[in-house]
DNA sequence: AGCCTTATTGTCCTTTTGACAACAAGATAT
DNA sequence: ATATCTTGTTGTCAAAAGGACAATAAGGCT
């Protein structure tokens, strides 16, 4: 298990460490999938001008680590998970987003997997909370501008790329993975349709195992064959929901 | 006609200017259509150890200006044109990608239009010129990086948003438009098909004039409605070629 | 045994796509 | 003036994909 440092997470303008860049920091949207509802983890600010308010986990930047590497050690730190799937979003740089001092910060958003989820919460539940992307607390600074960047974001990727499969346990049924397109896209689609244009991609490998403890008929497991995907992307294939 | 300032497009390893962010820069990845290729506009360093090699365009960040806002004056600066499409890429950070000193830099991608294309190649032809993204010179630092992530890039958005008609003069022919995708996608395209899928979206409205001196059957010129597009936009559509 | 819920398969019709033929409109050559 | 060449534009047709929804299957529950 790793340590925790919460005084990296606060964002608030204090001096930064030392050994650290100055100006420039690193903001994480994390997302988890809860059922059908997406979430985002925040924390709560303990000190500082914005005590009692919420703000997206971030740090600053190490002299002598990537901005991968911080983003990545950040994300670490915070969930004591180290495989998510993380990407770059978008780096926000106004002059005055920032109280007291310059700060550019660059955001990253990761995915958290169902089979982590209730874990990820648990770890530093008294500073750290899931929420329903829809029922938003009032944030820090511009992070209500980061947060609407990712989810725009996050609608977009997941319907271009394969990535809404991080957000899922590695075993899952067909409709699981409809009720996530459903929760990011706010949208409803038809069962049998869906089914029928996923299968046709031959991106998921059916696990011969079925759901357990459901009180109806059990549905198959699947899982995402990456090889199988970047197999057919080399030959042209596109990812298309 | 702005002025120029050389000097902030060197990106040698030099104390930079006072007034700036230390550690911050920006990088231009400019590209333009010179009729059937796609082209990047590369300057070329005076000074410093990478002397005689060929770089993008970029400078330093100052205090008192926004990314977006130093991204944009370095583009006019070099360009003379004010009004190109520029969005943000992404932010390269690692380490030791900048030699002598940490230097983290943010990437914009601008296109510019065919009516601007010529204009800006020669405002600064000593030291700078446009390249056929096929045929690039040796590029200093990550730059070769930079620029591969700007072409994916541009593959991916050309197809799901109309950004392409920035790069076409105002008054287009569907031909032109067709070539467009063409360079930018490396693929070839059937005329009739593509003629069908294009007014199908409504996006264009005829100017009902033909092209000039061409010496066969001239075509008719369209230019992009962007008001229809954001109205349809509104309804849920989502732009797809 | 019958009911309830979700899984899964099937059907039908509409829209889209892809390949390619056919015709139109100028400009140029003979 | 007529033929010819080049590109623009419209049309056709079959295959593929997409959307709506009926029908059947498989379990657990009462």
């Amino acid at each position: 298990m790793s340590e925790l440092h919460p005084i990296e997470y606060k964002n608030t303008p204090h001096p930064p460490p030392e050994g650290v860049m100055r100006g420039l920091s690193i903001d994480n949207l994390v997302f988890g999938l809860d059922g059908s509802h997406l979430k985002i983890l925040l924390i709560k600010h303990g000190e500082g001008i914005a005590e009692g308010e919420w703000a997206l986990p971030g740090g600053f930047v190490k002299h002598d680590e990537d901005l991968d590497g911080a983003a990545l050690r950040l994300l670490k730190d915070l969930t004591g998970v180290e495989h998510h799937y993380l990407e770059q979003l978008k780096t926000f740089g106004k002059v005055s987003r920032y109280p007291a001092e310059r700060v550019v910060t660059v955001a990253y958003y990761a995915l958290v997997s169902a089979d982590h989820y209730a874990l990820v919460a648990g770890l530093n539940a008294a500073e750290a909370a899931w929420f329903n992307v829809n029922k938003i607390p009032k944030l820090v600074f511009d992070h209500p501008e980061i947060l609407q960047c990712g989810l725009e974001h996050l609608q977009h990727q997941v319907r271009h790329h394969p990535i809404g499969f991080n957000l899922l346990p590695e075993k899952f049924t067909l409709l699981q993975l409809q009720e996530l397109y459903e929760a990011i896209l706010g949208i409803k689609m038809d069962k049998p349709n869906f089914r029928r244009k996923i299968m046709k991609m031959n991106l998921l490998s059916a696990c011969n195992e079925k759901q357990q403890g459901v009180a109806h008929r059990a549905a198959n497991l699947y899982r995402f064959d990456r090889e199988i995907y970047e197999k057919l992307t080399e030959q042209g294939f596109t990812f298309e929901v």
